[in-house]
DNA sequence: TTCAATACTCACCCTTTGGTAAGTATTGAG
DNA sequence: CTCAATACTTACCAAAGGGTGAGTATTGAA
């Protein structure tokens, strides 16, 4: 049971992009990776508030067997073993950033305490963050 | 245990947009309101394969709540309900289409018997469809 | 000899998600 | 009276997703 192994039939690209990218910590994981260029598995554990070791090394693995992260192992005492994007990883990211505005600005409006149905709040321009978060 | 009721904390855009758009049907009934305009509830059912009854009023329902589509009830026997997408729901539909290309991509690199490192299948350009699919 | 530090690995369990199949409500047609 | 057509609604069940907590392997330092 190490992976999920889906990879397809997808019924369009969408389901093919979210085969990649659901799963709780995946686009922290992304996220994470596109800050800092490389990290270690203990930095990306507390990087990402609330991870279990589980889930953050299922995920890796999952990741890594997608081609969006590559991982790099120190044979040293204590071990150390560093996680970067791939060009493929750094090219979903880039495909996630309309998205990720998109929930920014859902998000705004809902602490706003948001009507949902108008697209934008009348007025409140979108503050437009650097990345996808 | 009508609706889901989620709506955050979020920690991210990404988040925030995944929240709405996670679910096995949603995209799909994105797509085809966008392809269609307008639908009614037995022509979704036969529009989306495999789809259960029971799912697919659920993913409506809950786009109804995050002002993704609306839903026109006529009062007719036998009973005729619209639905179709907002404003709301036509801009994450945009915003999905990103993804949805990168997703499109990587699925034509499965399918060549892809090699998932290498961001692009070298020299074969992608071809791109309309919308998300 | 014991401990610390790091990166996992495993067994167990609970919650969420989604499917199946049957039932409800309405009213005009036969 | 029964049936068809549409849009749900409900009860029940199985699978997937994710959390907890403990265990493993390695070796230098105390």
């Amino acid at each position: 049971m190490a992976s999920k192994v889906r990879r397809g039939p997808y019924i369009c690209g969408i389901d093919a992009a979210m085969d990649v990218v659901s799963g709780k910590w995946k686009s922290l994981i992304l996220w994470e990776l596109d800050n800092h260029g490389t990290r270690r598995f203990g930095e990306l554990r507390r990087g990402l508030t609330g991870v279990s070791e589980k889930m953050l090394i299922q995920h890796l693995r999952e990741m890594e067997e997608d081609g969006l992260i590559s991982r790099e192992v120190y044979r040293e005492v204590p071990p150390r073993v560093e996680y970067s994007l791939t060009e493929h990883g750094r090219s979903l990211n880039a495909a996630l950033r309309p998205l990720g505005e998109w929930g920014t600005g859902r998000w705004e409006r809902l602490a706003a305490g948001g009507d949902l149905a108008s697209p934008w709040p009348a007025g409140a321009p979108l503050l437009q963050t650097g990345g996808n978060s």
